[in-house]
DNA sequence: GCCAACGTTGGC
DNA sequence: GCCAACGTTGGC
Protein backbone atom coordinates (compact mmCIF):
# COMPACT_ATOMS: atom_id res chain seq x y z
CA UNK A 1 0.00 0.00 0.00
CA UNK A 2 1.45 3.23 -1.53
CA UNK A 3 1.27 6.84 0.51
CA UNK A 4 3.07 10.00 0.06
CA UNK A 5 5.26 10.53 3.15
CA UNK A 6 4.35 14.18 2.93
CA UNK A 7 0.81 13.30 3.71
CA UNK A 8 1.15 9.99 6.01
CA UNK A 9 3.84 8.45 6.61
CA UNK A 10 4.75 5.05 8.60
CA UNK A 11 6.00 7.55 11.48
CA UNK A 12 2.39 9.11 11.50
CA UNK A 13 0.65 6.00 11.27
CA UNK A 14 2.62 4.49 14.63
CA UNK A 15 1.71 7.80 16.57
CA UNK A 16 -2.14 7.35 15.21
CA UNK A 17 -2.25 4.12 15.64
CA UNK A 18 -4.90 3.86 13.58
CA UNK A 19 -5.53 5.68 9.17
CA UNK A 20 -8.17 5.19 7.49
CA UNK A 21 -6.92 5.02 3.80
CA UNK A 22 -8.43 7.44 2.24
CA UNK A 23 -7.31 9.16 -1.25
CA UNK A 24 -7.62 5.99 -3.37
CA UNK A 25 -9.03 7.00 -6.71
CA UNK A 26 -7.91 4.48 -8.93
CA UNK A 27 -11.14 1.12 -9.90
CA UNK A 28 -8.32 -1.27 -9.68
CA UNK A 29 -7.05 -0.34 -6.32
CA UNK A 30 -10.45 0.39 -4.47
CA UNK A 31 -11.23 -3.23 -5.84
CA UNK A 32 -7.96 -4.89 -4.55
CA UNK A 33 -8.99 -3.34 -1.10
CA UNK A 34 -12.83 -3.63 -1.15
CA UNK A 35 -12.43 -7.38 -2.39
CA UNK A 36 -9.03 -8.95 -1.99
CA UNK A 37 -8.55 -7.83 1.27
CA UNK A 38 -10.10 -9.29 4.75
CA UNK A 39 -9.46 -8.17 8.46
CA UNK A 40 -6.28 -9.05 9.61
CA UNK A 41 -4.26 -9.50 6.88
CA UNK A 42 -0.94 -7.48 6.47
CA UNK A 43 0.38 -4.99 3.96
CA UNK A 44 3.58 -3.68 3.38
CA UNK A 45 3.41 0.33 3.73
CA UNK A 46 5.31 1.70 1.06
CA UNK A 47 6.89 5.34 0.82
CA UNK A 48 6.00 7.06 -2.92
CA UNK A 49 6.63 10.10 -4.39
CA UNK A 50 9.86 11.09 -1.96
CA UNK A 51 13.33 11.28 -2.19
CA UNK A 52 13.99 7.53 -1.89
CA UNK A 53 10.99 5.77 -2.27
CA UNK A 54 10.78 2.20 -1.00
CA UNK A 55 9.22 -0.31 2.05
CA UNK A 56 8.76 1.20 5.50
CA UNK A 57 6.73 -0.78 7.21
CA UNK A 58 4.26 -3.15 7.86
CA UNK A 59 0.68 -2.33 8.89
CA UNK A 60 -2.52 -4.58 9.42
CA UNK A 61 -6.04 -4.34 8.06
CA UNK A 62 -8.32 -3.80 10.72
CA UNK A 63 -11.80 -2.60 9.41
CA UNK A 64 -14.61 -3.73 6.22
CA UNK A 65 -14.42 -1.28 3.38
CA UNK A 66 -16.57 1.74 4.03
CA UNK A 67 -17.33 4.71 1.87
CA UNK A 68 -14.43 7.07 1.59
CA UNK A 69 -15.54 11.00 3.58
CA UNK A 70 -13.13 12.88 1.61
CA UNK A 71 -14.93 11.95 -1.63
CA UNK A 72 -17.95 14.42 -0.13
CA UNK A 73 -15.93 16.85 0.65
CA UNK A 74 -15.45 19.63 -1.89
CA UNK A 75 -12.71 21.06 -0.11
CA UNK A 76 -10.56 18.16 -0.33
CA UNK A 77 -8.06 17.13 -3.26
CA UNK A 78 -9.65 13.72 -3.35
CA UNK A 79 -13.48 15.46 -3.94
CA UNK A 80 -15.54 13.49 -6.31
CA UNK A 81 -18.45 15.53 -7.27
CA UNK A 82 -20.16 12.47 -8.96
CA UNK A 83 -19.97 10.19 -6.16
CA UNK A 84 -23.31 10.53 -4.40
CA UNK A 85 -24.03 9.17 -0.06
CA UNK A 86 -26.40 6.78 -1.24
CA UNK A 87 -24.25 5.36 -4.07
CA UNK A 88 -20.36 6.49 -3.29
CA UNK A 89 -17.17 5.28 -5.58
CA UNK A 90 -14.96 5.13 -2.88
CA UNK A 91 -14.33 2.74 -0.39
CA UNK A 92 -11.51 2.24 2.33
CA UNK A 93 -10.48 0.44 4.96
CA UNK A 94 -8.64 1.20 8.02
CA UNK A 95 -4.92 0.00 9.06
CA UNK A 96 -3.37 -0.07 12.02
CA UNK A 97 0.50 0.11 12.75
CA UNK A 98 2.24 -3.19 13.00
CA UNK A 99 5.90 -2.81 12.88
CA UNK A 100 8.95 -0.53 10.97
CA UNK A 101 11.45 -2.72 9.62
CA UNK A 102 15.22 -1.64 7.90
CA UNK A 103 13.93 0.55 5.21
CA UNK A 104 14.27 -1.12 1.94
CA UNK A 105 14.79 0.64 -0.79
CA UNK A 106 12.61 0.62 -4.51
CA UNK A 107 16.57 0.07 -6.15
CA UNK A 108 16.82 -2.41 -3.83
CA UNK A 109 13.87 -4.39 -4.18
CA UNK A 110 14.59 -3.80 -8.00
CA UNK A 111 17.88 -5.58 -7.32
CA UNK A 112 16.66 -8.80 -6.02
CA UNK A 113 16.06 -11.93 -8.91
CA UNK A 114 13.10 -13.19 -6.45
CA UNK A 115 11.21 -9.94 -6.78
CA UNK A 116 11.76 -9.48 -10.75
CA UNK A 117 7.85 -9.91 -11.12
CA UNK A 118 6.81 -8.80 -8.45
CA UNK A 119 3.60 -6.31 -9.86
CA UNK A 120 4.82 -3.21 -7.46
CA UNK A 121 7.68 -3.16 -9.59
CA UNK A 122 6.04 -4.10 -12.96
CA UNK A 123 7.05 -1.68 -15.47
CA UNK A 124 4.37 1.25 -15.61
CA UNK A 125 2.58 0.13 -12.47
CA UNK A 126 0.92 2.77 -10.87
CA UNK A 127 -1.49 1.81 -9.00
CA UNK A 128 -1.41 2.40 -5.32
CA UNK A 129 -2.26 -1.10 -3.78
CA UNK A 130 -1.51 -4.41 -5.44
CA UNK A 131 -1.56 -8.19 -4.26
CA UNK A 132 1.84 -9.77 -2.90
CA UNK A 133 2.35 -13.34 -3.10
CA UNK A 134 3.62 -15.39 -0.17
CA UNK A 135 6.68 -15.68 -1.33
CA UNK A 136 7.57 -12.31 -2.06
CA UNK A 137 5.86 -11.51 1.49
CA UNK A 138 8.66 -13.46 2.69
CA UNK A 139 11.85 -12.53 1.09
CA UNK A 140 10.96 -8.50 1.42
CA UNK A 141 10.46 -9.66 5.25
CA UNK A 142 13.46 -10.97 5.39
CA UNK A 143 14.94 -8.34 3.83
CA UNK A 144 13.31 -6.15 6.54
CA UNK A 145 15.06 -7.70 9.43
CA UNK A 146 18.38 -7.58 8.30
CA UNK A 147 20.66 -5.47 10.62
CA UNK A 148 20.85 -1.67 8.85
C1' DG B 1 -17.25 0.89 -29.25
C1' DC B 2 -13.36 3.56 -30.88
C1' DC B 3 -9.88 6.74 -30.03
C1' DA B 4 -7.80 11.39 -29.38
C1' DA B 5 -7.09 14.49 -25.84
C1' DC B 6 -6.21 15.28 -21.43
C1' DG B 7 -5.02 14.43 -16.52
C1' DT B 8 -2.45 11.82 -13.08
C1' DT B 9 1.11 8.95 -11.11
C1' DG B 10 5.53 8.44 -9.69
C1' DG B 11 10.44 7.68 -10.50
C1' DC B 12 14.31 10.20 -11.71
C1' DG C 1 10.75 19.95 -13.59
C1' DC C 2 10.65 16.20 -16.93
C1' DC C 3 8.56 12.47 -19.02
C1' DA C 4 6.88 7.62 -19.71
C1' DA C 5 3.00 5.12 -18.83
C1' DC C 6 -1.50 4.59 -17.99
C1' DG C 7 -6.54 5.77 -16.83
C1' DT C 8 -10.51 8.55 -17.85
C1' DT C 9 -13.41 11.42 -20.53
C1' DG C 10 -16.23 12.58 -24.16
C1' DG C 11 -17.21 13.27 -29.09
C1' DC C 12 -18.48 10.63 -32.84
Amino acid sequence: MKSEPDEVSIDDLEKAGTVPWFGVRNYQARNFMRDAMNIGDLAFFYHSGCAEPGIAGICEVCSEPYPDATQFDPASPYHDPNSTPEQPRWLLRDVRFVSKGRYVALAELRSRPELANMRLLARGNRLSITPVTADEWASINRLMAENS
